[in-house]
Order: structure tokens, then C-alpha cells, then sequence
DNA sequence: AGCCGATCATCAGCTCTCCTGACTATCAGG
DNA sequence: CCTGATAGTCAGGAGAGCTGATGATCGGCT
């Protein structure tokens, strides 16, 4: 990305804002985490996970349709987690075409740890709206009214 | 993209919510734009040059800075709008380095449609909004905050 | 007048992310 | 034990963007 000037023709269109606010969270976020060695999109993974990890552990088509991306994404993000060995697959025993997905001990070591830096990495992006005085959870609340 | 379910884990996570909302968005104004035979970039584009047209055409430099993307990218979107007859390069006279950038006739008569295209857009996708008694404005206003 | 660093536009090539299509293995139902 | 559907994998390609190099031009300095 270049200069990122905003000048006043493009303030109002959504677009583009919604454009650039995304990459420039993406940055804060891969700056933020790459000492973890980890990056936004395997976070969301682990943390489905684990979420999802309360009855059976998640298949890789499951935690893909959860992510909302295609399964052949869903393997290249299966394999960079599986040889940090933050998860493991593990063929179902009851179907074994599922690659049932396994959060190991370090891999939940390290989502805590990324959590923590991620609320920070939020905190801060939204420090201006909180200063300007305005509600710094709307943000978050209108974009899940959004994709609802 | 795939389902898009947006399950429990996920609403909370600010990445995850920006950059399906960008997608989405994207999407929707693809869609309505391409009977024009336009996108959004393009149409950014012609709506930058014609308001910088105030004073001095601007040129691909400028009109790069202005959109935030780099000055490569400047040059396939310069060759398409140009191949489509809606704007002119021309030697600029002062600085024969610039390239000045001309919203032609039918370039100014393309953009007033296709900006009415993106109004009607822009209102169907923040309907959600409006329809939960939130401020259909308040997005771009935080957005824009966050950007300046 | 002439030089030199900076700027503009362009192009080739690379990366990153994601998708499509094909293939194999496996399951469930008739 | 077929048939159709599903899970995971891989190869290949499309799209956006960036880096680095090149040629033309400008502007200031000497």
C-alpha cells in the first residue's frame, strides 16, 4: 500500500472504506502476532476449534464451512497448524473420511496467549472511535447485523 | 466463497467481521455495476479524476495517491478505462513526464449513472441497519474515523 | 551549458490468496 | 454390492498487488 492520503472524494463511499480499514487491521493484527508466529487466519482456526471442541472435534470441512472458506483452503491452513504442532489430524474412527481436527497442548497454550494480543491489537485499533466519543462496540455490532 | 454461516465464535472477532463484510459488499456492487461494464475500482477511479477536475487534470501519480493504490496498479487501471473510451491520456504540456488524465464525454455520462448505481447499493446493503433502528450512517462515519 | 538526483510512467516478474476441476477413499441407502 | 453423495487432496489458474529495472523528463547547482 502507498500513501493512503483519503482525500475528501472518497470518505464517503463504503467501498472503499471498508477496503482499506480492512487492510489496515490486517497489518496491525499480522504485526502484532507474527512474534507468535502465527497470523490472523490460523488464530480464527484455533479458536474455532476449540470453540466448536465442547462435544466432537471439528472435521476440516466443518471448521472450513465455520471459517467460511473452501475446503482446498482449509488444507494449506490444516497443514501449516499441523507442522507447527499447534493441531493434529486424526482420521474419525466412525467415518473415516473425516480428518477430525485435534487443538494439541501447545497449540491451546498459544491460542490463549494470541487471544490476549488480539483484544490488545482491537483495543488499540479502535482507540480513535472511543476518543471521538462515539460507542466503540458499534463497530463490531453493525457488521454482525451485516452478515446476519 | 463458500456458506457463510458466521457461527457463535466468529461475531466477535473484528478481522473476521471486516473482511466478509468488505467481501460481501464487493460482491454486491460487482454485481450491479457489471450491466455498466464497470467495477468498482474503475468507477473510484473516474469519480476521483472528475472531482480533482476542478483545477488541473490530475495525473496518474496523483490520482494513485488519491485512491490509495500503488502507481503499477495506476497504469492497468489507466489502460482499461482508456480502452473503454471513458478517459484520455494526454501529455501534460508543462511537465511532459505527467500523464493527465481526461474524463472524456462518455466517461462523465458513464459516471453519473454508475454513481447512482452505487447509491442505490450502498442503501440496499446498509438496509439491515436502518431496518434494526441503528443510524444507517454510523458505519462510514467510524469507518472514516478510523481511516483519517 | 552541463551534470545529477528526483520524479513519472511503464513493464516484467513475483507473491499471496482464493477458486475450479479432477481424483481417491469412504459412507449410506436401495 | 451398485449408486450417489461426501471428505480430503492436489494441480492449475485467476486477480490484486508489490518490487525492481528502464527510459524519459524535470529542476537545481555549478
Amino acid at each position: 500500500m502507498t500513501d493512503d492520503v483519503t482525500p475528501g472524494a472518497l470518505q464517503a463511499r463504503l467501498g472503499y472504506l471498508l477496503k482499506h480499514t480492512q487492510l489496515r487491521f490486517a497489518e496491525a493484527s499480522a504485526r502484532a502476532l507474527a512474534p507468535l508466529g502465527i497470523d490472523g487466519r490460523e488464530l480464527a482456526v484455533l479458536a474455532v476449534l476449540a470453540a466448536g471442541a465442547a462435544g466432537e472435534p471439528l472435521s476440516q470441512a466443518e471448521a472450513a464451512a465455520a471459517l467460511g472458506v473452501d475446503r482446498t483452503t482449509m488444507v494449506a491452513l490444516a497443514d501449516a497448524l499441523e507442522a507447527k504442532g499447534l493441531v493434529e489430524r486424526r482420521r474419525s474412527p466412525h467415518d473415516r473420511r473425516r480428518n477430525a481436527l485435534h487443538v494439541t497442548g501447545p497449540g491451546a497454550d498459544l491460542l490463549a496467549r494470541a487471544e490476549a494480543v488480539r483484544h490488545e491489537v482491537e483495543r488499540g485499533f479502535l482507540a480513535p472511535v472511543a476518543e471521538a466519543g462515539e460507542d466503540p462496540d458499534a463497530l463490531a455490532r453493525l457488521l454482525a447485523l451485516l452478515l446476519s
